[in-house]
DNA sequence: TAAAAAATATAACACTGTTAGCAAAATTAC
DNA sequence: GTAATTTTGCTAACAGTGTTATATTTTTTA
């Protein structure tokens, strides 16, 4: 008289269909395209059977932000495993994050809110030019002057504009945060002032 | 017979109020809720009238883009100008760059496509608690054998997610770019390196 | 076999961006 | 000053979206 476990089965398979057509879907059309819709007629349901399984969309997409955390701790506690020494595996932790973030995309898309509309825009937009002329032009006088003067001008400048870009784009997804706003400057702080002392070394 | 200047000018006066009103919808409603029936409503004008202005909706999202980087410049230029050295100006943009996009959120999200809504739930996920612990706990351990056993290891892990992030990020937005895999992994490994010469110093 | 309960579907609501087709106003030509 | 033409703007629709109230069908229980 398994009837109740044949139904928890069956609910727990629909369940699981969604998530994977959802991901199907993701994977090949992009996070922006997905639809209740879609995922409806991917599993051959009607809509409302879906709302029976998650609450909304979003309850959807963060089952993925879970799991897309969950393999990123995975990676980086093997990386870390694989070394010793404390520095290595900071060097290790950074590739092994890399490599997620780009073997992953739509993990790391969705986890972070990235690939959206304007991402493409900004590669277009002329005024940027602008303003990586005025950054760059400030590095070079500093490689100039320091004491490795063959040192990669745009590389540099990559390096820094995303010690901002990181800090600005966690803390003001975390604003709810744990962050003061005095340790928000001194994280600031303490990142550039190590950028600058390994720029002039 | 200035007739067809005076039609000019009042095209110009209503593609001024279109983005007049989608400004002011974005800042006190957000991004998100901004929509052409709002601002149409806004105006005082039907829906086709916008789209004689602006080819899309995107279009409009891109003039703010646009104006955003030239304060973005402005406000560097300004901060570099503040000083002579070049190592301070570097410390100076750093600030203004923090300044300008706490201060102007609404234009730093859409420049880079933040505060779309998985943000809020990045700091709801528990599985990034074991994330942050695996690279927290090498933190300390680089700490506690470096010159400067007394560095703050939530900091430096916040800086040292940043300089990851930031760079994802920005290079995921920039994927038809100019920057090589190759040039990637130098990036990489040089501010990674960076970090972690300040870290042990 | 009939009643109750559970599972599923249809159809609608309130939105979104976008556009085809039409009415009204303004301009030009006669 | 009237008629034709161009410009301007609006109504209404299309094709989507997430979400839900309301039925219907199916399954289980009595």
């Amino acid at each position: 008289m398994g009837v109740a476990e044949r139904k928890q089965r069956h609910k727990e398979q629909v369940k699981a269909a969604i998530l994977e057509k959802a991901w199907q879907i993701a994977t090949t059309e992009g996070w922006q395209t997905l639809s209740i819709r879609k995922i409806a007629d991917a599993i051959e349901y009607s809509i409302p059977v879906i709302y029976t399984h998650f609450e909304n969309k979003e309850a959807i997409l963060f089952e993925f932000t879970r799991k897309g955390f969950s393999i990123l701790s995975e990676r980086l506690k093997e990386a870390k495993e694989s070394r010793q020494e404390s520095c290595q595996q900071l060097d290790a932790i950074a590739k092994a994050y890399f490599k997620f973030a780009f073997g992953n995309k739509e993990y790391y898309q969705l986890m972070f809110g990235l690939g959206m509309p304007p991402c493409e825009t900004v590669s277009r937009v002329a005024e940027m030019k602008e303003f990586s002329d005025v950054i760059i032009s400030v590095i070079q006088s500093a490689i100039q002057g320091s004491k490795n003067p063959d040192a990669d001008a745009f590389l540099k400048f990559h390096a820094y504009w995303s010690i901002l870009h990181g800090q600005v784009s966690l803390q003001m997804m975390n604003n709810n945060g744990n962050v003061s706003n005095d340790l928000k400057e001194k994280i600031l702080e303490d990142s550039i002032a190590g950028f600058i002392k390994a720029l002039v070394s």
